[in-house]
DNA sequence: GAAGGTTGCGTGCACACGCACACAAAGCTA
DNA sequence: TAGCTTTGTGTGCGTGTGCACGCAACCTTC
């Protein structure tokens, strides 16, 4: 097994930033999606579409997801097949553009986002409680801002 | 196109902390990952093997590579075999254990890996120069070491 | 209205990944 | 030694993803 430290000593500050940033993503969104898979047989990428169509007073168009999502516009197209496949999702054609779809969850899928949004509190809970202060989270959400607020870091290869 | 806002209204600061931090971490690995592709021909995967066995003095066992990094340990095997195929590691019987493989860069790999590090560096400098500043920076690598603290956080399934 | 370019959505293909399994070698017990 | 368990490594298989492409609808210009 290794040695306690898990980074090269020649890591600068920016480095670790980096790192950490990309590791604790990583981590993190793992753990949700096993435990939304475990329990509510719901990848998280679907949960996603899911979180962004709950927030929504409006049926929301495909492209739009895909650019506010991290998933490609390909991905979105196919997770939104599945969730229309067990019903969550409906697609509703746009009534002045024939070539958009808008995209609303149904009754079940409010249903079964709230049940898996509990769990995804609970597993952050379990991570952060005792281990992140309010400070740090503060950190967090303002790191955030600023990233999101650049287009060089915004932007993606979509498909 | 979507609205400026790209959150839910209804998100708390964990929420925030949590999307944040697996949306940043998503975008930079892709930003590097594409970087690396592009001008090395080289997938991240790839790129952290190398990182970690460049810190390395003794060639390093396939299964610590699995345990310290984000790859899982059949990944590690087959990121190994690629690495192999082009000379830049080379895989060493361990003298105590016929089972255990260690693995070491090669003359090509340690060059290779410069030049890719390179790249890397470039890319954190466009997206962080001017955005974050040495508090932002102090802080998440404050984070990530609490985070890396808590074997909850740390344990990945890995094949 | 016709022609050329753009946009929105979906899909075939190739590839990467995790899981389950197989196999060999080591350790442990009697 | 024999037998069982554990550990280190590699691989077949199914799934999910991005890329490149196709198609249809829209828009602009003439």
């Amino acid at each position: 097994m290794a040695q306690n430290n898990l980074t090269p000593g020649d890591f600068t500050p920016r480095d670790h930033a980096f790192y950490g940033l990309v590791w604790a993503g990583s981590t993190l969104s793992a753990r949700v999606d096993q435990a939304l898979a475990r329990r509510h047989d719901l990848p998280l990428s679907w949960f996603e579409v899911m979180l962004w169509l709950r927030a929504q007073k409006e049926p929301v168009a495909a492209s739009e997801l895909g650019a506010v999502t991290l998933l490609s516009r390909s991905q979105v197209s196919r997770v939104v097949d599945s969730l229309q496949t067990r019903g969550l999702v409906e697609r509703i054609p746009s009534p002045t553009d024939a070539r958009s779809v808008r995209i609303a969850l149904t009754e079940a899928g409010h249903r079964a986002f709230e049940e898996a949004d509990a769990t995804r509190r609970e597993v952050l809970a379990e991570v952060f409680d005792d281990l992140l202060d309010d400070a740090d989270i503060a950190a967090l959400a303002g790191i955030w801002a600023k990233l999101k607020s650049r287009p060089a870091a915004r932007d993606r290869l979509k498909g």
